[in-house]
DNA sequence: AAATGATTGTTTAAAAATTGACAATCTTTT
DNA sequence: AAAAGATTGTCAATTTTTAAACAATCATTT
């Protein structure tokens, strides 16, 4: 892989497999970069960039066969590997997040439950029963951990990012409404709830003005 | 407001919000760009322009007044106003956006909580009871709602969403797993989780390459 | 099987975003 | 009160991203 990908490309990948996913849904076989542009309300011409950056799919004449198209995207995504996620905090967000089914079809595992609270041990979420967050260091050096979620107070989120770092994990689903300071190499993706309500609250006032 | 600001620049607002409430918390008076850069780990000259769409709050030799500025974004942002939220669904994600305190301090108020199954109606969700979907056009004709929370699956968020429109609200903050065909003026802004993990799997399967 | 039509992959152009540079100006020190 | 130092606001340069254009090529029709 020559070239690094621009992180913008990176970004819509996620939708474009979103909706092939859709048209499988309804026995599509096979789209142009024209009608998925209408479909999805990006230009053609984006499209067929941002698919070139992996490869050519397409064929001339013809447009993306939808199945191809849909795996190669999926493979890219690297949802053809198996993911094992832990989630740290049992409150309603990590409950949320164990409890979304979808995750598991596409090869991301719920693997750990931990909660700093000693009274949730043993509570049972969709078959996997919560741990101490004391029992962390020991689970961590005994299973493979790909990802953690964090869903706690940012004060905690620190703490424990800090301390699962050392321990190897190499990505971390970010819920708190903090940065990460993480070494180069491990992966944050932050969903900053509160930033996301805000632009709400900003295009809100704005569009009043129009 | 004459040009209109890029959504570049409004997506980073609520993060410079974010730190410059940190740097009140701790007691801090003014802070320059140049430090305020080192801190968020983006340009300095970055910070100035994107300031500068809004006017000029700072001052030569000086930098900026934490407080003031904190004020000002916050403005820019709409958080000296006050937002009525309801939330559709009541599931685990719609119980810990209804949990989350934080967003009231902002002026973010839930005033409403709908669920499809009849058995949650009354459940008592931190002072809010839980209320049929059958009820929501009613309560719409009766409260103002300013923001609606999707906290569905797919399928019934596109019927809900359509129906509120309808009703007249005018932003959505979309959880579920699809697009929301809106008219124009009508704000959305979505939370595709799925979408921020496989971006976490990208980056693992790219990072391991290096 | 030749002609027509469709659609990609890729190049080129345009637009947008980011960074760098510096004069203007305010603060702080002497 | 003058000099030195700091830092903004803004302009210019650079880089990145997006869109347009089109030759190459495959599918379909006649």
């Amino acid at each position: 892989m020559s070239d690094k990908i621009s992180t913008a490309v990176i970004k819509r990948l996620p939708r474009y497999y979103r909706h092939l996913g859709e048209l499988l849904e309804v026995g599509g076989e096979r789209i142009s970069s024209n009608d998925l542009s209408v479909r999805m309300k990006v230009t053609a011409s984006q499209i067929r960039q941002d698919l070139n950056n992996f490869g050519g799919f397409g064929q001339q004449g013809y447009g993306y066969n939808v199945r191809y198209l849909y795996d190669e995207i999926g493979s890219i995504l690297g949802l053809d590997e198996k993911h094992n996620i832990i989630i740290i905090g049992a409150g309603n967000l990590g409950r949320a997040i164990a409890g979304y089914g979808n995750f598991e079809k596409r090869g991301f595992v719920i693997t750990g439950i931990f909660d700093i609270n000693e009274e949730l041990k043993g509570t049972d979420i969709r078959g996997i029963k919560v741990k101490s967050l004391n029992e962390l260091d020991e689970f961590a050096k005994k299973n493979t951990i790909d990802i953690a979620a964090l869903c706690i107070p940012k004060t905690q989120a620190v703490t424990v990012a800090d301390k699962l770092v050392k321990l190897g994990v190499k990505a971390f689903w970010n819920f708190a409404h903090t940065d990460l300071n993480v070494p180069s190499g491990v992966i944050v993706e932050s969903v900053h709830l509160s930033e996301s309500l805000m632009r709400i609250s900003y295009n809100l006032k704005r569009t009043r003005k129009d």
